[in-house]
DNA sequence: CGTGCTGTTGCTAG
DNA sequence: ACTAGCAACAGCAC
């Protein structure tokens, strides 16, 4: 499930396995994931040493000491395995790597949604790929974000989903940023009040910082030979919990569609106006 | 057994 | 500027 929290978990459990790592092999099962993956991709990596892991939106970015990084997105199922050279190929495995100390990466992604690239050097970390504010930064950005977002017809829902203002956030915790801060996902940006706004703001940095360390409590405590890195789930207030009891009022959950996407919220709590 | 629907993302054609 | 459709697959209800 990845969206903000889930990244920066993978990141950071990357980061605690893969740091200083050497390159020897890689290895791609699959042609193709969401694009297809460099044909010779481990002319590009091998002999690297992993540098860092830096985490920009849902996407990351493994650095290496050469001339080029790695960048992931991963899609709706992608997935990480750290795991060792005794490892069998499973169903969905697309794509390898192999470090020395014996460590081997694993990518595995069901719907393919996912993908694995090289970039070029040097990394533009800040208009990485035309996306918008990080999450965490996005108080020092509020009149700028505001100042946008307050022209827009566009429902705040489908505002918090555009990865072109604030970056990281899905349709999981967009449901659960709008109920904290007891705004109607239906409401116009154009509606939304400056005061509204610094409530979202505040919203979006506590449930996503809330999510990321539950994410780092259930990685430390690994036992599997294949560890799955980022795998956890918050408690949920409002997603998934259609026609059950709000955990603020006695009203009912709601379950609606915005843009072909399910959005749950309390309408006793998120009034729209 | 099948058929149809849903799903954590994001690109693109219209 | 906006939305529907789509990518590929599993899991579920019927």
């Amino acid at each position: 499930m990845p969206e903000l929290p889930e990244v920066e978990t993978v990141c950071r459990g990357l980061s605690k396995k893969l740091l200083n790592l050497n390159v020897l092999k890689v290895k791609t099962f699959d042609k193709k994931l969401r694009y297809s993956i460099s044909k010779n991709i481990e002319n590009y990596l091998i002999h690297n040493k992993v540098k860092a892991i830096i985490r920009r939106g849902k996407n990351g970015i493994i650095v290496f000491s050469g001339n080029y990084n790695l960048h992931f997105h991963l899609g709706m199922t992608g997935k990480f395995f750290i795991t060792n050279s005794n490892y069998n190929k499973k169903k969905h495995d697309h794509f390898l790597i192999k470090f020395d100390k014996n460590v081997l990466l694993i990518y595995n992604d069901v719907r393919k949604f996912g993908y694995v690239e090289l970039i070029k050097k040097p990394l533009d970390i800040v208009s990485f790929r035309g996306i918008g504010v990080e999450p965490f930064l996005c108080k020092s950005f509020e009149k700028e974000l505001f100042s946008k977002i307050c022209k827009k017809e566009r429902s705040i829902k489908e505002i918090l989903l555009d990865q072109k203002y604030i970056c990281g956030i899905g349709n999981i915790y967009a449901s659960e940023i709008l109920f904290r801060s007891k705004i109607s996902p239906f409401k116009s940006g154009k509606d939304i009040c400056g005061k509204e706004f610094n409530t979202l703001l505040r919203s979006v940095e506590y449930i996503l910082n809330k999510a990321i360390k539950k994410g780092g409590s259930s990685i430390k405590n690994y036992k599997s030979i294949d560890e799955e890195l980022g795998y956890f789930q918050i408690e949920f207030k409002v997603y998934n919990k259609e026609g059950m009891a709000c955990y603020q009022c006695d009203n009912l959950i709601a379950k609606k569609k915005q843009s072909g996407r399910s959005t749950f919220f309390c309408k006793r709590c998120q009034p729209i106006n």
